[in-house]
DNA sequence: TATTTTTTTATTGTATACAATCTAATAGTA
DNA sequence: TACTATTAGATTGTATACAATAAAAAAATA
């Protein structure tokens, strides 16, 4: 793999997974230096995390951890709700062995961390079913902009969320598999949206302060 | 504006209305010198373009203008058919006397350049009432997907597109604007699915191939 | 002492230089 | 002649140097 797809995913990792909080300064020195690369190449990765809205870059005050407002943070969640029940039917049409087997088998991961109270791997893998679900229509353009909101999600949670909201409460997800698996469109839909609903609903209006990193302890422990 | 922005536009321009057809080469030297700025400056540009899928840039062997398989064609017509209509509701909830004016002022300019036979215009204009509509629903992130969408079509059009459906049949959004002003919202998504199906139609798998071009002179005459 | 101005420092923006890689042209061999 | 190997040229990938800007610190003035 290139080196800077690499680093992007790992910076992408670290504030997905709330090791970056919103707001944290992003020195492209500090960043170079800590992955061993010249600035030109943190800036291309910082330059796509912005594009991807998980970095904010102002004209020469450089690159900061987005900060979600209330209301970008609404009308994400607004946009999962709107287009991820419409996929079901398509997820549907296509359901085989195959589907099945991959949804559980990130269910059960799912259910594992809950139990460790692995919160890191509670929400990598939240976002994970919703991708692989979304990607399960067949339409690849739709499954990646699901994925973006999904990941934009966890910002949001990172912002505006409360600790029970952090892993849209795992468990239920089986049900849904269940529906899925017995052809239930219809119900499945429902259930997708008011488990969005949930979600959205979840969401508190208070906002904790960053403060300051240590990008070399922070990237060899993760 | 920042020149970089400014040079972005240019060149997403040049692709949207098919003065760049896909498959062509964008090398960073020739670039460079025509928009009188280093080749880091026009990477930059050339990375936004191609994580915005209208630029392809395979490692070593620099950038060309994106030329979508038919599977992709299809995804990004089909995402289109899936999620415009359910924004109809929203746009229909939003609706006041400064939505009629902007779309029917779209309409108005999209009658025109048809009378003219100004395809430049047509593809524009056409792109344009699509994106305003969906942020007429109030939701930035989904008007930007839409957006993203819709400047996509015009690539594949490029490839796949006949004449005809180059502007998809301005003439029409001004019945969708009457049924949205009269809060027909139900109608008005059947129209608008029935719209997109009927560009998707359109398309044919016929692919022609690029021939070599001077930037400076294009650009001039932009 | 408080406030403004100046100077210094740190950080980002841009261009260029050099290295790595691919393309093609040429030369060599069967 | 056809095919492979080697070399030369062109193009991209990456690092670094310098310029421009902003932030912080120090000095000057009221």
């Amino acid at each position: 793999m290139r080196k800077d797809e690499l680093i992007y995913q790992q910076m992408l990792k670290a504030i997905v997974e709330h090791h970056l909080l919103p707001g944290v300064r992003l020195p492209e020195d500090q960043l170079a230096e800590t992955f061993q690369i010249s600035r030109t190449g943190i800036r291309k990765v910082l330059h796509r995390l912005a594009l991807e809205r998980f970095v904010t870059i102002t004209p020469n005050k450089g690159a900061h951890v987005a900060k979600p407002t209330a209301e970008e943070a609404q009308q994400v969640l607004d946009s999962r709700i709107l287009v991820e029940p419409v996929l079901i039917d398509d997820v549907v049409t296509h359901w085989d062995e195959s589907s099945k087997t991959r949804l559980y088998g990130i269910v059960q991961q799912e259910e594992l961390a809950e139990q460790n109270n692995n919160l890191k791997d509670m929400i990598q893998l939240s976002a994970l079913f919703h991708t692989e679900l979304a990607s399960l229509s067949g339409n690849q353009v739709m499954a990646e902009f699901v994925s973006q909101l999904t990941l934009r999600s966890s910002l949001v949670i990172a912002v505006f969320g409360s600790k029970q909201s952090v892993g849209c409460d795992c468990g239920h997800h089986h049900d849904l598999v269940d529906m899925l698996d017995k052809r239930e469109a219809g119900p499945a839909k429902i259930w997708m949206k008011r488990h969005l609903e949930a979600i959205k609903a979840s969401l508190q209006f208070t906002i904790d302060k960053p403060k300051s990193i240590n990008f070399k302890d922070l990237f060899s422990t993760i």
